[in-house]
DNA sequence: ACCTGAACACCGTTCAAGT
DNA sequence: ACCTGAACACCGTTCAAGT
């Protein structure tokens, strides 16, 4: 219904919004050559506009390879959400749930999620990843507030307790981002993970 | 005693060892600068050498990083083993001993622990980092079985136990080396985020 | 408003040739 | 054995000019 242009086969960008054309390119050279492979003239050429054209909507590659990563700061966001959006779970059926989310999404993307945690020289950049980093942790941070009031977690500041889960899965998910672990292991030790760090390493 | 050039002034390089010039130069730029920044014909021209010369020492740039990222391998085994080193201590205290240095190592050195982590298309480079995170993890799943021995870590598989303090570690490192957590912050909590690693964040 | 073409200053890598 | 110089095929970025 709501079909704009005439002539869908002539010419499908060069004057369609280039902008989305690119992201979508360049995530799939993201995902299948890397970061590091990732060429704005290559970009050009591949969709068929000149080389100088994506300077248009993206001030330097950079500001091309931070709007990629903060679209995954919201797919990975709408992700733990989503598998979060339990309440009425065990507390470690929601974690584990959570756990797998992220464990997912770090086996489906792990080009992207390092680009998402590339260390960033620019204070921008840097304060966007740590505003996406919070956003995220907020909502995990109001899931163990919830369950210390029902008095499945400990008390103590929901602060670190956030810290110290968030730290163990995003450790996993960046080992198996990294080829540092075995992507499959880990997701079959995943109940387990979960349930120690809920339970602890001491004996009880 | 063991001096061999004779003129230490009229040209340190050129004939001297390159291959280990062109190594600290390129640390010194990957801490300054990051990754992305270093440039092979760079560091030839500062060295004072042509641009083809570091190609007699490294096959390509690739091989440079992974020469540096071996380096960093090494240099924070030795400095988790040198913090792991105290038997005598209480496990907690030597679990506190070998996170502090962890954390310490990627604050000192966020560039090279991203480099380290960065993920690997080669096959050749993955199994190397493989390698290296094996064998540091060796030596924690050791501390562990030990601790288990005594009774004060809780039975199961010392890889899955051992696993769950990696990640845990990791992440928080992981989490700095890419600013998304404040280093200062995860310092001064570390004691407590160890404490709750081994008791677990459910009531006891 | 959006894109092009040429230009500039860089890259990594290779390879014959020098010492 | 080790290094040089030229050459090749790429880059990112800028900017006048086109439509």
């Amino acid at each position: 219904m709501p079909r704009r242009s005439p002539s869908p086969t002539s010419r499908p960008y060069h004057h369609g919004d280039l902008r989305a054309t690119l992201l979508k390119s360049a995530e799939r050279t993201l995902r299948e050559k890397g970061a590091g492979a990732l060429s704005l003239r290559e970009l050009a050429r591949d969709i068929g506009v000149s080389h100088a054209a994506p300077g248009r909507h993206f001030k330097d590659k950079q500001a091309l390879l931070d709007a990629l990563a903060l679209d995954g700061y919201e797919r990975l966001h709408q992700a733990l959400t989503t598998a979060a959006g339990h309440p009425d779970r065990d507390f470690e059926e929601q974690m584990t749930a959570l756990a797998r989310a992220y464990l997912g999404f770090a086996v489906e993307n792990p080009e992207l999620l390092e680009l998402m945690f590339a260390r960033k020289r620019d204070p921008d950049s840097s304060a966007q990843l740590a505003g996406a980093v919070d956003r995220s942790l907020g909502s995990l941070t109001r899931m163990f507030t919830a369950a210390q009031e029902r008095g499945e977690i400990i008390q103590g500041d929901p602060e670190h307790i956030t810290t110290v889960a968030a730290a163990s899965l995003h450790g996993l998910a960046a080992l198996i981002a990294s080829c540092a672990l075995d992507a499959e292991a880990a997701l079959d030790g995943l109940d387990e993970h979960v349930h120690l760090l809920l339970y602890g390493l001491k004996p009880r």
